[in-house]
Parts: C-alpha cells; sequence; structure tokens
DNA sequence: CCTGGCATTGTAAGCGTTTACATTTTTATT
DNA sequence: AATAAAAATGTAAACGCTTACAATGCCAGG
C-alpha cells in the first residue's frame, strides 16, 4: 500500500494525498476529508525511509549514554524519552559504556542524517580528551547536540545542567557547618559533572582552611557495582582515614558507605554521616534512609527536550540553561 | 556527498561503491581497496534513509517497555541494546508507560517500517485483553515479535521466558518448608510473568493444603514508589494478617516489606521472612540483605536477540525458549 | 462575456541508494 | 591462440515519497 494507491482510490494525485499527510498545504477540506477517509479505510501508513528521503529527517532523537541501566541514567533516559514522544519525536538508544569508544556509534548516526538532533547524556567525556571533543564539533555541524549535565561552548551544542559545583560546594559547607572536618569523598565516573563536584568539594574544604583536600578523596574504578564492594573497596583504601563524614558523587557509593559503617559498628549517622547525589530510589531503601542531593533530573531533562524542539523549529533558544539542586534531608545525617 | 561522488572520485561505478560498502558481493580485492580508501579519505557516510528504502530495512530494532527508567525493565533495555548493537543493529526506544494506550506508539513504528523486528519487554499487557492481543497479531504480519517475559502462541512471534510460575512455586515452597504458613504476597504489574508467579506462589500453598490463599494477597495500586509508600500500603492493607513470612513480585516491594517490618519493630528474618524477585541493586542496599529470585535476566536478553538476528536471516528459530530462575539467599530469610 | 488573479490540484523531477541484468574483463582449458 | 566459463564491473530501473512548477478551475470586476 502505497501513496500511489491511496491516491487511486481517491480519485487525486499523490500529490494532494502527501499534502493531506503533512497537513501542511492549502487542500480543499471536502478533498481533504475524501482523502483521510481512505486513509483510514485501508490503514495507510507512509513509509518511512521514503518520507525520510524527502524529508531529510524521521523525527528522531539520538540519545547516548554509557550505560542505560545506570540507576540515574536510566531515570534520564526514561524522562527524555516521553518528553520526546510527547513532541513527535523518536528516540534511538545507543549506550556507549565507560571506554569512551564511541566514535563509531555516533558520529555514524549523526553524519547518516539518521536523527534530527543528538542527546548526551551524563557526558562523562565531555572535556576529558581533545579528542572526544573534536567529534562533538564535528558532529554539530550536521544535527544540533544537546548536552544533559555538561556544558561545552560550541556553535550549534545546547546545554542543561545542574549547578553541581555551586550544589556540592553547599553541601559540603553544611557538612563542615554541622562539625564535621573529616570527610570522605568517593566518585567514580570522570564525567564533566563529575568533575564540577570535585571542584565544589574541595572548594569547601578550602573555604574553611582544611588542606590538602585530595587526601580525602578517593576513586572507585568499577563500572557497575553492588554496596557491598563499595565497603570493602573503603575498607581497603580509607579506613586509615578516620573520617566522621562521607559525601558520595553517586547514591549507590554512599550506600556503600553505609554498609562500611554497618561492617564496623559505626552508627550512622552519629559516627559517620553519610550524603549521597541524585536523590534516586536508593536513599529510602537503606537503614537509616540516605540524605542526598536532587538535581532536578525532571527538569533538566524537560527544559533541554523543549530546547531541542526550539532549536529544531529555528528559533533562536539559550545555549546554556542552569538550575540549582537542593539537598534533601533525611536520617544518614544529624546536621 | 553521495555515493555518486565517491564513484567518481575513486573512477568506478556507483553499484561497484555500494558493493563495497554492503561488504557482500565479489569485488576485485585492489577495487575494493580502492574504494575503501576514497571512502575513508572523504569521511563518507551513506545516507540512511536512501539506504533504507534500497534495503527496506535499517538495522533497528524496536524495544518497547513500559518504563525504562524501573530497575528491572531498564537492565532488560541496556542488555538488549548491547546485544543489538554488537549484531549492527540500532535500538529504538519506545516507552509506554502502564496505561496499555501503545496502540498508536508502536503500530505506526511497525507499519512504517522503520524497524525489523519488535521487542516487548516485561509484556505487562499481554494476555490482558482481546484487544491488545490483536495488536500483537497485525503487528506479526509484517515484523517479527519478541517476547521478553511472555508467551504468545501466533506465528512470527518468539518468545524468551524465565518460567515464573515454577520459579515462585519453589520458592514458596522453600519458605513454607521453612516453617512459614502465613505468607503475605505483594504484586503490582499484573503483567503475563505476573499472573505466572502469583499462580506458582498459590499452587505452592495449595500442595500444603493452605486454603484460600488470596486472602493473603495485596495488589500494590502505584505505578512507581518508594520503600516509605509500600510499607504505609502494607501497615493500611494487610497489618491484621500478622504473617511471618512476606514475598515480592518485586525486590522494591520486598524492600517496602522490610520496612514495614522496621516500623513496627519486628525483626527480619526472625519476626518476617522477606523473598523479593529480580535479584536486583536493591538486594544488597537494604538491611538485612534481600534474599531474591534471579530470574536470568542477561541470559534472556542474549538469547531473544540471537533469536531475531536468526529470524531475521531466515532460520528456523524456537517459538519459545524458557530458562529456570534460582533463588540467591541473603539476610532476609533463615532457612 | 471576458480577463486577471487566486485557490486548488496535477505533473514530473528529484532524493541516494540497491540490485537485476547486461556488458566487459579475466582466467582456464584445449 | 582461440574459446568457453567465470569473475568483475557497469547500466539503469526501481524504491515511495516531497515539492517546485505547471495547469486547471473558479470567481469577481469591468
Amino acid at each position: 500500500m502505497t501513496i500511489y494507491d491511496i491516491s487511486q482510490k481517491a480519485g487525486v494525485s499523490i500529490a494532494t494525498v502527501s499534502r493531506v499527510i503533512n497537513g501542511s498545504d492549502k487542500v480543499k477540506p471536502s478533498t481533504r476529508q475524501k482523502v483521510s477517509d481512505v486513509i483510514e479505510k485501508y490503514g495507510y501508513t507512509p513509509n518511512a525511509f521514503a518520507r525520510g528521503m524527502g524529508l531529510q529527517s524521521l523525527h528522531t532523537a539520538g540519545i547516548l549514554c554509557a550505560d542505560s541501566s545506570d540507576l540515574f541514567l536510566a531515570k534520564a533516559v526514561f524522562y527524555l524519552e516521553q518528553e520526546l514522544q510527547a513532541n513527535g519525536y523518536e528516540s534511538l538508544l545507543c549506550c556507549t559504556g565507560y571506554n569512551l569508544d564511541l566514535k563509531k556509534n555516533y558520529l555514524d548516526l549523526i553524519l547518516s542524517k539518521k536523527i534530527d538532533g543528538l542527546i548526551l547524556v551524563g557526558s562523562h567525556f565531555i572535556g576529558t580528551t581533545e579528542e572526544e571533543n573534536q567529534y562533538i564539533k564535528d558532529g554539530s555541524d550536521r544535527v544540533p547536540i544537546m548536552l544533559l549535565n555538561a556544558a561545552f561552548d560550541y556553535p550549534n551544542v545546547y546545554c542543561t545542567l545542574c549547578d553541581d559545583e555551586t550544589t556540592m560546594f553547599e553541601t559540603t559547607k553544611s557538612m563542615i557547618s554541622g562539625g564535621i572536618r573529616d570527610i570522605l569523598y568517593l566518585y567514580n565516573i570522570r564525567s564533566y559533572s563529575g568533575i564540577k563536584k570535585i571542584a565544589g568539594f574541595q572548594r569547601a574544604l578550602q573555604s574553611f582552611g582544611i588542606d590538602e583536600p585530595q587526601n580525602y578523596m578517593r576513586y572507585y574504578p568499577y563500572d557497575s557495582s553492588d554496596a557491598n564492594r563499595i565497603a570493602a573497596f573503603i575498607e581497603k583504601t580509607a579506613k586509615e582515614l578516620h573520617f566522621q563524614g562521607m559525601i558520595a558523587a553517586d547514591d549507590l557509593l554512599a550506600v556503600g558507605g553505609i554498609k562500611y559503617a554497618q561492617k564496623h559498628n559505626l552508627i550512622v549517622p552519629k559516627d559517620l554521616s553519610v550524603i549521597g547525589y541524585n536523590n534516586s530510589i536508593l536513599t529510602t531503601c537503606c537503614t537509616p534512609e540516605l540524605t542526598s542531593v536532587d538535581n532536578r533530573l525532571e527538569t533538566l531533562t524537560h527544559q533541554l527536550v523543549q530546547t531541542l524542539l526550539g532549536v529544531l523549529a529555528g528559533e533562536e533558544m539559550p545555549k546554556m540553561s542552569v538550575f540549582s539542586g537542593k539537598l534533601i534531608k533525611r536520617g544518614s545525617t544529624y546536621f
């Protein structure tokens, strides 16, 4: 069933059918009705490829992320997909893993014109290497690139993010103000926002005259894991620190901290205060419940998609939209 | 830059370039090299739409699920994407929510020929209504439909699943054998596998002469939630039961059970044994850690994609592949 | 009744590939 | 060296749509 068949049955030309399908041009109401009826009757759906050839678009956005099963990224992907779908766009998902070998995957996606825009979620590679940055520059020639939780100043690149540096600065400050000066900072992915969080943490320490903050920082080098493995890692690498506070770049890492405390009969938060990040579902699964930073993911994804739609519609859009995170206090802290 | 430009620069015809791109036909090695070099040099990428027109395929599979941010579904989506990617297929993600209003979304996807196969993940709608079943029947005329964790006997529909009925039967039996006869069963989504789990639970109770199992079953009616809300639900609807065991259709629901116990000063597992399902990351986040059923998601997704690839290659493939789940014992049970 | 202008519809030329079939080149056989 | 067969390559016709431009139909104004 092609547009030609429909035109035959409706007694019009394929151009008229095309106009009805695309809604745009002026078609006499009675003709429109007649064609619509035939389309409805035969359940005709335009062939996507042929459509794409004419329109050079399939109303599809690419979503690129490291691991869509990560709690945080999964939520981001879901919100993005829903927002895109609500606006008539489909989502091509592309998971790269954490190995930065995404060259082929996403450049091909862009260059083949299969997508109208590319969304990079939790861009762990932005600012990491010049080579990776180059991919973004190349890609942005073809389609707009949207960064979620990363900033990169370049034409046709739009950023939507939480101000993680400030948020982490404030978070750390509130812990120090609560009387805790020995704070273990645990992080894993070296992403743009990860780097900002570290900066905020360090700045807070320095503002209180605590030197050599890197002494308190531990990099957890495993991609995915469970709380016990994280606890064991803390045990192995940070036991000598005698920290009374712990801030993690991610809720799961923080839960690992709580596990660690349990194994050493430390009471959370009396002996150890713990703060996570992302305010995920994990916060209410552990005991005590986890204080965590809400980084406004739903707001961010909404804004990002709206910006993308605006760009695609040819409107002038903000190159950068920044929102503020917020500390949600629960039982793992006493201040 | 089109295939024509490349053919010019390489001094061959477009057909030869096309053959090089598609790797298939016999091309003289020296010619292949020459063309490859030109393609490489100019960074040419074939136009996806035009390609789709010729091939009637873009090497893309549709992944349909209710909510890709759900812990279990997110993992499934990720595994599927990785497996598809490894085999040269891309993934079009489509999240339907739990409202069954997926008609438009996925039928359009199929009918427009944009995808080569459709994967339904955690098919909450299979067998629910005749209307929904009809969509699968209609769709399967066009592309193979792959069901993850659901069974549906129809031409061109292939199923890969965990034997949830038997697995839940065995799980329940082991709890009863441990001396617990008053078992609260908590479930939420009315999916195919959800129905099977219920059946397994009830069969186990009956096999031990425990009548009216539905007295012990509670349906948690909220889409997404957190552990506290689940605990409150149990408090509200099941307090009078005085159950010593709890089995949940999902880990999060089980964590809600642990929360409930904590609020009532019940010791898990002494006063209350809890078993979850899916063996997710949550199992090691709570205290005590959660005994849960591993339903072999990675195996299932692997098998599913391999089956799809086989079908697309025109091979004869099993219509149904069933694997067995396995109980992973942790601290929330004593038996 | 004629004419110009506008609304509507039709015609046909792409869009960039794939691939059946035709043609040319190479290789093997005698 | 001639010839048949096989291999490599080229030609051109789809694929199903969009859209610029052409053609038609219709109306009001003169």
